[in-house]
This record gives structure tokens, sequence and C-alpha cells, in this order.
DNA sequence: GGTAAAATGGGTAATTGTGGGGAGTAGTGG
DNA sequence: CCACTACTCCCCACAATTACCCATTTTACC
């Protein structure tokens, strides 16, 4: 029976967690198929989270950059440091991921986190960091609904 | 059971690791599969620091020079400089390659050095050239991620 | 309320990184 | 051809980190 080869992965809603003292989170069950589910993080540029993406959006986010304005010498320094910040993390026995010690710092993440489902990849958020951030967007999100007429 | 026919390695994330009084350097475990990985290790020839890749990676780099635009007589000689700077380590028993003494000069390497993943390949910088190369490449980092919406 | 699943915490075993002694090998010069 | 030296690799030992396992607690769903 020649089943979906693997249905492309969606992630969506918040879900609070906590981070443990050895850098261990669990991922939201609804999120991790079977087992060893296999992950990359990445720090976010500019702001202060961690990017977290199955293999196939990992790649292709390498082909944005690669299809950028840029020209070709940034384009290689761009997607050199997008690989030199990018961890490949596997799923322990009971779901959770372990996160580098240099990524724990770069999102600030202790005790309360959140993890936030993006479409093909989630993010997962400070709690602290998180309530900020969502402060501002919600008020352009406003916005935006009353122009499209939500 | 046609399995891939062993899947190209691909390198990633950045690994912080010492290199000893014998110049011996432990490659990050996650990156040695079996017993006796081998790598071809060559300084780059501009920027202070030594790419270390696997043989169909040194390989198709010599491919690369061959299709350059160069003149014949030019990709000979470029072709001779990179075989002679390419030494062949294989990995000790615990996982760790042996750096010859001028590719240590060549990249000021003492104490503290830094494993860079860079896809097929990856990179071994002493830690102080590696801080300063990584500040001028984040700023370009940043400035494609805007571009490309990240 | 009862049952199952999910999330969390911590003990323990296995793996990984680091350092150094010493045997085997190859290169050097007499 | 033989010593002597320099180097490389193997081994062991130790420390630190990671992964596995089990035990509670919490949440979700009948």
């Amino acid at each position: 029976m020649p089943q979906e080869p693997t249905a492309p992965p969606f992630y969506s809603g918040t879900f609070e967690r906590a981070i443990d003292a050895k850098n261990r989170a669990a991922v939201p069950s609804a999120w991790v198929k079977g087992e060893g589910a296999e992950f990359f993080v990445i720090p976010h540029p500019q702001e202060g989270y961690l990017m977290i993406m199955p293999q196939e959006e990992f790649h292709s986010t390498e082909q944005r950059i690669q299809n950028s304005s840029a020209t070709a010498q940034e384009k290689r320094q761009a997607i050199r440091q997008f690989f030199s910040a990018a961890h490949k993390v596997l799923t322990d026995k009971q779901g959770r991921i372990l996160i580098p010690d240099s990524h724990v710092a770069a999102a600030a993440l202790s005790g309360e986190i959140v993890f936030v489902g993006a479409g093909r990849r989630f993010e997962l958020w400070s709690k602290d960091r998180h309530a900020a951030a969502t402060a501002v967007n919600d008020e352009i999100y406003k916005r935006v609904a009353v122009d499209i007429g939500l």
C-alpha cells in the first residue's frame, strides 16, 4: 500500500513547557510522530528565540538563502553562518530534546519556556520574551484583522 | 532491501575542543560514524583555518577547480598546490585526528580550537580567529535573513 | 471519578573528551 | 647496515557529559 511518502508535518498552537537542570525540553506530543525524531535547532538571527525544524525544512531554508538577491559571496557567508549555528538533535525515549548550552544562552531559556507552532517549523521561546513579543504582535494582528474585515 | 547507499555525510553545528601537546584533536562524535574514518586536511588558501573533508568531497573539490574558468596551465598549478597541501588523516581509536605541524602553524592552533560544520565538509579554527571571523559574517547573515524573511 | 497518556525529575550506566606513558615504525646520519 | 632519534599510534586512566530508565506528578479524555 503506497501510503503518503511522509506527509509534510505542520506545527500549530502554543504550548507551555519547562526546561530542566539538564537542559532538556519535552516537545509537545502532538508534534512528535515516531521514535527518535530528528530536528535542527538554530537561533533566530535577530530576535532571541530558537527555530526548530525537520530536515526537509532545514534544506528548504538553505535554498531560500541561495535564491536571495544577495551576491554569491554574501550568500556563501550567510549559509556558512546558518550551518554553523544549526545543531542536530534527537528526541530521547521520553520525547525530549537536549538544547546545547550556547543556544540556551542565546534564547535566555530557564525554567518556563514556550513552544510555538509556525507551519513547517516551530519556535522555542523563554516565557518572558514570548510574552513581550506577543504583546507587540497582537497589536499588529488586530489591525490587520480589521483591515480584512475579519 | 535497497536502502540508501551510504547517505552523504552532513556536518553542522559548532563544537569547542582542545588540541593537546601532541597535536591531536577529537572530532565531534556525531561526525564520526565507524572505526578509522578518513579525512583530508587542507589549509584554506586565504583565511587562516583548516578545511577537513571526506574523500568524495575532496575529489569533488578537485573537479570544481578543473571546471573553473582558469586556463589549463593555471588549473594544473592550482591542483598541484591543492594536492600538496592536502594531508590524509585517520581517526585513532579515541576518534581523534593528528594535525600535521605545518597545518597547526597555518591555522595558529593551540589550546582552544573550534570545529565548525559546513555541509559536506567542516572547518577547524583557532578559537580566537573563529571569534573574529564570525563577528564579520554574522553581519552579512543577519542582512540576508531579513531579505528572505526568516 | 477512573483510566490512560503526557510531562517532569532524578539516579545510574554508557559514551565522549582529555591527558599521558610506552611500544612499534620510519627516517636520519654515521 | 646499524644505531639513534623522532614520530605516530595504541593503550590505559580519569573527568565530564549524555542517554537511558524508572518513578511521580500532572493533564486530558471518557
